[in-house]
DNA sequence: ATTTTTGCAAATCATTTGCATATAT
DNA sequence: ATATATGCAAATGATTTGCAAAAAT
């Protein structure tokens, strides 16, 4: 739950126009505690009787992906689907359940991908960690403890 | 470059069916490096005049993943793209220029993975790293040493 | 006033599916 | 023989694009 401020400021900063459909993606956008995908924005948008075209959608996405205010992830079923996030280096762990996703700062990889580098002559210049499990809601709701 | 051999044993082994597609196709992706995507192996069948359907490349490498003997990736592009690989658990280092792969064997995350699961509260089941970099070959032809 | 952005509908592109036929066992 | 796998063509689904109209600066 990010607020759909810090969104919007990011697109006036850098000098992008605060239309009404940008808007209104940022409140769906900041709304959202897990990942969603473009049909589920397009099918909110609707359901809230804002209109806000596919094309729009797509197009806010790739500008807010650019600018660092998302992320896309590629979850293991193919799907594409976004996140909002910090602009730093972070990965994600993600709900296998409900899609819910935790900020998880850098780990400190950088050693090991050193090491990586050395061993197989790559220069590693980026990498992208996605960790998978079930949030402790879906613990909560779905097991039992443990 | 790996073997087709070890992709039509593990089919057999598997209690599936030798055909001549998924000869066809093993042989394909026993001659990539890098990674391949399901286009690429439809166009090369038909640069070799190898009648292969476009529905049986993506029944191949649905079952070829299942098996573990290749895996699917997803570049930063958004493409999908496979990668052969041997059934164990590790990571890939892509090559951004030509695609080549190396294989990573699995650095000890675990500990990490533990002291996020602690953290976030989240059960980590699963994670899929994939490093981006440069490799060797490319380094050499387009930057000079370095 | 001018430039950027939108919306629509059509175009693309990747992937999947139904079903009759062919093939491996 | 029989079950499995293929090929085709059509269906689906996601994403992109052209372009005239609308909105933000």
């Amino acid at each position: 739950m990010g607020s759909p401020t810090s969104l919007v400021n990011a697109l006036d900063t850098a000098g992008y126009r605060l239309t009404q459909p940008r808007r209104a993606l940022a409140e769906l956008i900041a709304a959202h505690d897990g990942h969603f995908t473009a049909a589920d924005l397009v099918a909110e948008a609707t359901a809230r009787r804002i209109p806000v075209g596919r094309a729009t959608v797509f197009r806010a996405l790739e500008l807010f992906t650019e600018l660092g205010l998302v992320e896309r992830l590629d979850l293991p079923s193919g799907e594409h689907a976004y996140v909002p996030c910090v602009p730093a280096h972070h990965h994600h762990a993600i709900c296998s359940r409900c899609g819910r996703t935790a900020r998880v700062d850098d780990l400190g990889l950088d050693e090991e991908l050193r090491r990586v580098g050395a061993r197989t002559g790559y220069r590693i210049e980026s990498h992208r960690l996605e960790l998978y499990g079930v949030c402790p809601a879906c613990r909560l709701a779905e097991g039992g403890p443990d």
